[in-house]
DNA sequence: ACCTGAACACCGTTCAAGT
DNA sequence: ACCTGAACACCGTTCAAGT
């Protein structure tokens, strides 16, 4: 029973949905596989590399054809897409964030974001800052968001805040509250929406119409000719 | 000789700066304290709990009174402060990202920011996901910067996405180039101001722009950090 | 070509024993 | 009270030897 390199990493997921990270070592991963540790190095020179195979795994379907929406809903929806195959598997988001190298599909997903981004009229390394921009937020709500899942729930922010000796304002406990009581899904839309919002005025400077909340469903997105005047 | 918690919370940050976090092993960071790595468990029950305490100091002056300038301008200076904070000490976003428990600095820091947040208008709840939105964005950002700067500069984009077989666009070249050619604190503030834009529009639909201090809701309430007793 | 078995150089953590 | 010394149960990684 020879291994390929696409075993492996299928085995890694498993592993990682059942165990998760913390317990994914290659001697584990290889009893998973009826195999000794030292054999996965025949597939890869090192855990960090298939950890990358294992994280690019991940987000293998972000490349997909968008529908053709206005911009603002593309990278919404591309937010979206990549929060989903985060939380698809147990700390996946993790995984995804200890990668160094980036894989083939992470590429193709960072490549069609700045595509949909020029096409609106930002300039291709600005498409690109505000690619990053968005990949971190979502990162950084799926690695939140997943990390609360294994927390002991019977010990919650107040305890903790009052063992430290440390005033909060009154505010910050309504906002403490909401966080834990809250959707995730909510908070992650609440916040994307202020970019796409951000993401909406910097490219096209406040003129026109007043769309107060609810889902950016700007009008129709010509090619434009890439200009943009930035403040500060 | 008897150490302190303070004392050895300097000694891995001065550890960090010189060795990095991959290098930060309890033997070795004993060793530089002319100890054994055993003899730090008298003073932290775990190495989690000593990298918790070495994450707070990092972002220890977080509270510091704001200047009094509209809110847009004291979101943008927080989150300035905590960028220059996780950049101050090397590996600093990575030792931060990998707290659990948030030290005090981190509460203190927080409810700052909401209070901020509140002032502008926002309800408590949507005032702490923004906070946290924010901190993703910065630390996320932060990660990134200081993963560079040890990576091999013989290696780039271009050679790997050659190798991976990886048909790119012209616009991801350029934005590829860019990201690394080009000033991460420019990218930074680029990304901090479409999110501080957001927040803007998403809080005042647009209309009038003006008012620019004591926006507050209804009282006037101080604009101070929480204060904290005594105790570590 | 692929895997086993065993080793190397480490880890975090614990704990009797010293001082 | 604090530290040493030594151990325990692991790691990632390497590599001769088997098949």
């Amino acid at each position: 029973m020879s291994l390929h390199q696409s075993t492996v990493v299928e085995a890694a997921l498993r592993f990682l949905d059942s165990e998760g990270l913390d317990q994914l070592t290659m001697r584990r991963l290889g009893a998973a596989l009826n195999v000794h540790g030292g054999a996965l190095y025949r597939h890869f020179p090192n855990k960090e590399t298939l950890l990358d195979a294992v994280a690019d795994k991940i987000v293998e379907d972000m490349g997909a054809p968008l529908p053709e929406v206005p911009w603002p809903d593309q990278v919404q929806l591309l937010a979206e897409r990549l929060r989903a195959a985060l939380l698809r598997h147990r700390d996946g988001a993790r995984v995804v964030a200890g990668t160094f190298a980036p894989g083939a599909n992470t590429i193709i997903g960072s490549d069609l974001t700045i595509q949909v981004l020029c096409r609106a009229g930002f300039p291709p390394a600005q498409a690109g800052w505000v690619t990053f921009s968005l990949f971190y937020y979502v990162l950084g709500h799926a690695i939140e968001e997943q990390a609360q899942l294994r927390l002991p729930t019977d010990d919650d922010w107040r305890d903790r805040t009052e063992r430290l000796d440390v005033q909060v304002s009154p505010q910050y406990e309504v906002a403490l509250d909401s966080l834990s009581g809250t959707d995730p899904g909510e908070r992650f839309a609440y916040g994307l929406q202020i970019f796409v919002t951000g993401l909406r005025h910097i490219q096209k400077p406040p003129a026109a119409e007043a769309d107060t909340s609810g889902t950016g469903t700007s009008g129709t997105e010509p090619l434009e000719s890439p200009r943009q005047e930035q403040g500060r």
